[in-house]
RNA sequence: UCCCCUGUAGCUCAGUCGGUAGAGCAGCUGACUGUUAAUCAGCGGGUCGUUGGUUCGAGUCCAACCGGGGGAGCCA
């Protein structure tokens, strides 16, 4: 059978790809068939688009191939396109070949019919083939490449840092170990495990963050980004959280906390931009059929064309203790602000995005940059409805003393342990600043999934790392 | 890890006061139709998550464990 010749629905569909009268030949997955005496309808799905051929054949005696043909099934359809006799699409195929590539039997576990989540994520190998999914994986596509193009037009350098780690002071969560060790009979010298014997002759672990590595390259190219997978071990169970998720994490140098805001906001507001107008045809399915309230490409353009909202941690507490809203736990200041009060900032106070900084030094990690007022540092957190924390970030602190002084009274490891991170405050040293962007919690977002399960094609959680 | 909910047919679920299992959809067969989550008729389909306990008798009550969901914490 050839294979070499064929045309993708979407290019039939959206960028007349084919004149109509001319042949065309279609390779995809079918969706459903019903076939009666004088007429057959044939839908094919290519992944190509979200939506469907639908291939006519007028004589269904004609194609006894047709009783193989069940929901699944792979084929190849051959006909002349036309403009469709029935009410629901523009185009159809009035089908002269039919061959079945690959057979899918009455056990296809996809019906013609929702299924829940929940059901989909125990076949995530099958899952891809639904709307929903097909919907995300090519929106995920879409603006993973969407994320270069801001980069890279903007001046930034893309570059790679390690997924193997033996940094002492990513200090970012519980990690996973990276060892050679055989488990069963672990090296032991001194009463404690030898790691001088393991593979990298200390102790690895797989990256929590790229960002250490990352200001050590900003110090150099001047603004880069990183993008590549994170792995955090911590046992979280919740809808916002995986084991295994990509992050983007720009960092510049010559910059401040303001204009890592501005960055953050810009780069955020490009890429709902991007995913409306160059993803529309999977947003209005998300829009339709996935976002409760079915506001969702009004929110995004609602967020498009206005600020987000900038309040100090200070104005924050001042709001929340103002509001009169019962908390399950009381705000004051020095206090983490817990999910109850960053969901009633972003979405009861303002229904935007909101940048909550300048955060307690208490709360907050060793690297950030100590404020004037001495008890602050310049940390931000862009919070936004329905999902919460989407970017952490801050000015990093570039003062050698100041740095090495924190990493003492924070007591995250012995100073040795921090020379090479350092050493860049110590040669040329400028002020910086950059943030994390979780790109599942992103997507979440702009495409109103609940589970961040469900927008990263094998969700890697605890317990489960299955396909 | 903690709190709450939950586990019954391929899927989504019902199952009363403890008395031996039901619906819709899907599937199969047939009919019919420019259909489109097609429609109509018929048919098949179950280790009630697992183990133990209470009981004459457990899907139902109790315990432990396992799985799933929601929330919290940790964070992106």
């Amino acid at each position: 059978m050839d294979y070499k010749t064929r045309t993708r629905i979407a290019g039939i569909l959206f960028d007349e790809a084919v004149p109509v009268g001319n042949e065309v030949i279609v390779l995809g997955w079918i969706r459903t068939v019903r076939v009666s005496k004088n007429v057959a309808f044939v839908e094919v799905n290519d992944g190509s688009c979200m939506k469907n051929i639908q291939g006519v054949i007028g004589d269904p005696t004609a194609f006894p191939i047709l009783e193989k043909l069940g929901t699944g099934a792979a084929v190849r359809m051959k006909g002349t396109l036309k403009p469709s006799e029935g009410k629901g699409q523009q185009y159809e195929i009035d089908v002269t070949e039919l061959d079945l590539v690959g057979e899918a039997d009455q056990t296809f576990p996809l019906q013609k019919k929702r299924h829940s989540f929940e059901f989909l994520r125990e076949i995530a190998h099958l899952r891809p083939r639904t709307n929903t999914f097909g919907a995300v994986n090519r929106i995920r596509s879409k603006l993973a490449y969407a994320i270069h193009q801001y980069y890279q037009e903007r001046g930034f350098y893309y570059i790679h840092t390690p997924i193997i780690s033996a940094s002492d002071c990513e200090g970012a969560g519980n990690l996973f170990r990276v060892t050679t060790h055989d488990l069963a009979d672990v090296p032991v010298a001194d009463g404690e495990v030898n790691w001088d014997d393991d593979f990298f002759g200390t102790e690895a672990y797989l990256t929590v963050s790229g960002q250490l590595e990352g200001e050590l390259l900003a110090t150099a190219l001047g603004d880069i980004y990183t993008f590549g997978p994170t792995f955090r071990a911590e046992n979280s169970n919740t809808s916002r959280h995986a084991s295994e998720f990509w992050m983007i994490e720009p960092e510049m140098a010559f910059a401040e906390l303001d204009d890592d805001m501005d960055l953050a906001e810009d780069f955020l507001k490009w890429l709902f931009q991007y995913a409306l107008e160059q993803c529309a045809d999977d947003m209005e399915f998300f829009d339709q059929w996935i976002a409760r309230d079915e506001e969702l490409r009004k929110r995004l353009e609602h967020v498009v064309n206005s600020s987000f909202e900038r309040v100090t941690y200070t104005e924050a507490v001042e709001i929340l203790e103002k509001s009169k809203q019962k908390f399950e736990f009381p705000v004051h200041w020095g206090a983490d602000l817990q999910s109850e009060h960053e969901r009633y900032l972003t979405e009861k106070k303002f229904n935007k995005p909101v940048i909550v900084y300048n955060y307690p030094d208490e709360i907050k990690a060793f690297y950030m940059r100590q404020n004037d007022d001495g008890k602050s540092v310049a940390a931000m957190d862009v919070l936004v409805p329905g999902v919460g924390e989407i970017i952490g970030g801050s000015q990093r602190e570039e003062r050698y003393d100041v740095l090495a002084e924190r990493i003492v009274k924070k007591q995250i490891g012995e100073l040795e342990n921090y020379g090479w991170y350092l050493d860049i405050r110590r040669y040329g040293s400028v002020p910086h600043a950059g943030f994390g962007l979780g790109f599942e919690r992103a997507l979440m977002y702009i495409t109103g999934m609940a589970n961040i399960r469900d927008v990263i094609p094998f969700p890697r959680v605890p317990r489960w790392a299955k396909f």
